[in-house]
DNA sequence: TGCGTGATATTCT
DNA sequence: GAATATCACGCAG
């Protein structure tokens, strides 16, 4: 699923104004066994309840003291796993995107990056548990029907978790090759 | 390269 | 109920 998100669309209607973005990054975390995964080891809080719904719910957390970041649930409900979202291309609502990050000076700063592109649209803890296949407000648009060939996606190590071992190096990042929008680490 | 920053999970009383 | 450790990051420098 991290993979047949690229190159579709996630999007906000934030007050009657679409912000939107073709989604060119993600991270897979596969669940229980996953050391990287907030649903290690089975660990089920108020925070992660999200993980554990039907796929297609958005997972939000708050983390580092200022950031959120924001996840699709991949699976059956009682199977925590989801792909995080890393970078979107910002396609609609830039304006307000812009206002809301301060500190980026082109398109390219908007999004890349999993708490970029939330603070870009605006999504926080009131966005855990949003069903993205009910919700009006926030989903994702189906813009293509297959997923990517694998000659276009790059498949690299996550990043920020040098402490889940033995998952730590697994390649469970996709990126879009070539996009300039991905983040840049 | 080095923090800020505060919620959360975990571990203690 | 309280203390502590940790963190799926971003920015200034």
């Amino acid at each position: 699923m991290a993979r047949s998100l690229l190159g579709q669309r996630l999007v906000r209607v934030d007050r009657g104004r679409r912000l939107a973005g073709i989604i060119v990054e993600t991270e897979a975390y596969l669940g229980i066994p996953d050391l990287a995964a907030h649903t290690s080891g089975g660990r089920r809080t108020p925070r992660n309840e999200p993980m554990w719904l039907d796929g297609g719910h958005l997972y939000v957390y708050f983390t580092y003291g200022m950031h959120h970041c924001a996840n699709v649930v991949a699976q059956c409900r009682g199977e925590p796993v989801a792909a995080l979202l890393r970078a979107i291309e910002p396609t609609e609502g830039l304006k307000l995107m812009y206002k809301r990050r301060h500190s980026a000076l082109r398109d390219t700063d908007l999004c890349s990056g999993p708490a970029k592109l939330c603070a870009a649209l605006g999504l926080d803890r009131r966005h855990s548990g949003v069903d993205l296949c009910r919700d009006k407000h926030l989903f994702i648009e189906q813009v293509r029907r297959r997923a990517f060939a694998s000659d276009k996606i790059a498949v690299l190590p996550r990043i920020g978790v040098a402490y889940a071992k033995q998952w730590a190096d697994k390649p469970l990042r996709f990126t879009l090759k070539d996009s300039p929008y991905v983040s840049r680490f």
